[in-house]
DNA sequence: GTTTAGCACTCGACGACCGAGAGTGCTAAT
DNA sequence: ATTAGCACTCTCGGTCGTCGAGTGCTAAAC
């Protein structure tokens, strides 16, 4: 959109003016904001250009005006000036972030979305980091008691799972070395639509296993290859609604709510293309129609690999783009680096608490 | 508190038709309700009478009559009639509960919060079963590579717990053997608080660590231990709350959701001795300021030994305690079967995905 | 003595009305 | 092209009066 300088400079102010005030902006305020520089009889002309260009509207004749969706996103585009998040906040995420152990990506993720809805006073949602393929790297049993055993996994994402195992009939423990060589030998490095009744039976005679325990330790591989697989979204901070004008009115606080409860619409947000990118949907922009009147943001954090995640926060169109892309952008930045930085446990004979991993997150 | 048969009939009708319409109940209404066998006027003088007593109220002149929330408490410890869970719900419980795997207690119990959230349209809390006290039964040491191992613990509840751990300086695995076998002799069978600095020099001695290795294990242990005698709290569904005509006050729902959210105060909520046995608490009768016009509804499940959580509701005063307390129970009941239950896994060879545990959760 | 019909009274809810104030668009002067 | 001035418009907040629900009281009926 090509617009004047002086356009662009009261298409800013009035953003800026509502933003903060959530009331539609006049003229004269407009006026005093620029320092007097031009008279509120220009500006209420420029204003006038600029409704009929679609970028600012009218909530009744005799009020001030208002950004259109439209009107944000040019200012987004084009006016919005790059905010660096205060040192404070730096901080905050920091700790927040370093505060939880290493290694529990899920945990992770969930403080990053409640730091981000903290720190934007919007609900905030953060999906898990998906990988492309999972597969498992190595299986081990081992054997508590004649009647109990304990799977442990280990997939190519670096993380361990175990179940516990409690069977009513007997299991001797030469039975379970021999399952563990073969589930080794058969089921590491596969994906999981790659177990298949076919290798199931033909692992079942190769150990000679007549009590379906080999199709239990493949079933329970399958799901945690799915669930290793699955991206699941959490919302925080949906609450966090409330303290805004735009959703006083409660059923439509309510709808919008209960949409992003809603786990497969959550699937549906925005999401950006490249890692670190920041995608911006505002109002109508949106396909969900629950969306139709707020504005989301959504970064991009990846781990390595071929595993990526979401952050985002969900707000009324009168948001603060600039603050609110600032601060998102800094956690995953933390997450990327947390997640994919490793957690190499670096040794110390000194200190008796070993804690880990301190390296710094690193503002951007 | 001795009331005339009538003045009962009475009460309890003014609490079950103001729990329905959330409107002051006048006398007239009364009077159709109870089929016109005593005539209007005759109730407003029991009115005035119940209103003396305090067990009623008048927002003001003119309006029909409240309950207190002496009223309530009467009406629930005597006036209430006991419900039966629909089949339609319990059935919902039933599948709801049994979807999830079994040996997930955590999530069982997130998935019971969600449950009675749903189905009292009120915010839920779930507290996790708490163990007296919380030991490891047995260590595992699994080496993967040179600078990499895994630590598998069982712990007294029958959990397994794991942990990933690269190291920047290289292990042998004789060393992980020794590591075993001297924590599986130390440490197992004791609670947190006896792993003291010492005991960590003197193992450290045992096996002529000087890495600093056997103090990273016994934190991890220490964390472990912790966690698992930690009680958290969940709450689900907390804008249930909007959908009720008492907090349409945005300011008044919030202040309650931001005291939901507050994990210090959750650990305040009532609690009722003895499992199985349901505590409502009435208004004033919290001790929360932030309750002092909501009821809480708490029900305690049990699982074997000496673990049990709770699980309730929140809402205002005006609740369906009835119809609320059966379905809390229903769902502590479902919960108490499945986690104490056990998770026996009876192989079949016939079947090829083995599910587990299809036990009857049994109505109440 | 208890119950009931009748009636005057009270008080909040709702809608109409009105003035104040903010902001606009237009016109004419700079 | 900009600006001062002005008439006009529309919302917001307050006041006022009506309406209706519900009460308490009194007196009659059972």
């Amino acid at each position: 959109m090509n617009l004047s300088e002086r356009k662009k400079t009261i298409l800013r102010a009035v953003v800026e003016q509502y933003v903060q005030t959530a009331e539609p902006v006049g003229s004269k305020t407009v006026a005093a904001e620029l320092g007097s520089s031009i008279s509120s009889a220009t500006i209420r002309n420029e204003m006038a250009e600029l409704e009929s260009l679609g970028l600012l509207e009218q909530p009744h004749t005799s009020a001030g005006r208002v950004p259109s969706s439209l009107g944000y996103r040019i200012y987004v585009n084009e006016l919005m000036r790059r905010q660096k998040i205060s040192n404070d906040d730096a901080q905050l995420v920091n700790s927040a972030l370093k505060s939880r152990t290493p290694g529990q990506a899920a945990e992770l993720i969930d403080e990053a979305g409640s730091l981000a809805s903290r720190l934007t006073t919007y609900p905030a949602y953060a999906t898990s980091a998906a990988m492309g393929v999972a597969t498992i790297v190595r299986f081990d049993f081992i054997h508590i008691d004649s009647h109990t055993f304990i799977i442990v996994t280990l997939l190519n994402n670096d993380t361990v799972k175990n179940k516990l195992i409690h069977l009513t009939t007997p299991i001797a423990p030469q039975m379970l070395t021999k399952l563990g060589a073969v589930f080794n030998a058969s089921f590491t490095g596969i994906s999981e639509e790659r177990i298949t009744p076919a290798l199931i039976t033909s692992t079942e005679r190769a150990v000679g296993d007549t009590t379906g325990i080999v199709a239990v330790i493949a079933g329970f591989t399958i799901e945690l290859l799915c669930e290793a697989k699955s991206v699941d979204t959490r919302v925080t901070g949906a609450m966090n609604l409330l303290s805004h004008p735009e959703y006083r009115d409660i059923d439509k606080a309510q709808r919008l709510i209960s949409y992003l409860s809603d786990d497969s619409e959550l699937a549906k947000l925005p999401s950006p293309d490249a890692s670190g990118d920041i995608k911006i949907t505002i109002g109508p922009e949106n396909l969900a129609d629950e969306l139709r009147d707020s504005s989301v943001i959504a970064v991009r954090y990846d781990v390595g690999g071929d595993m990526q995640g979401l952050i985002g926060v969900v707000g009324p169109t009168r948001m603060e783009y600039s603050k609110v892309a600032a601060r998102l952008s800094y956690i995953a930045q933390g997450l990327s680096v947390l997640l994919a930085g490793g957690d190499k446990l670096q040794l110390n004979p000194e200190r008796k608490n070993s804690k880990l991993g301190d390296g710094d997150i690193g503002q951007g």
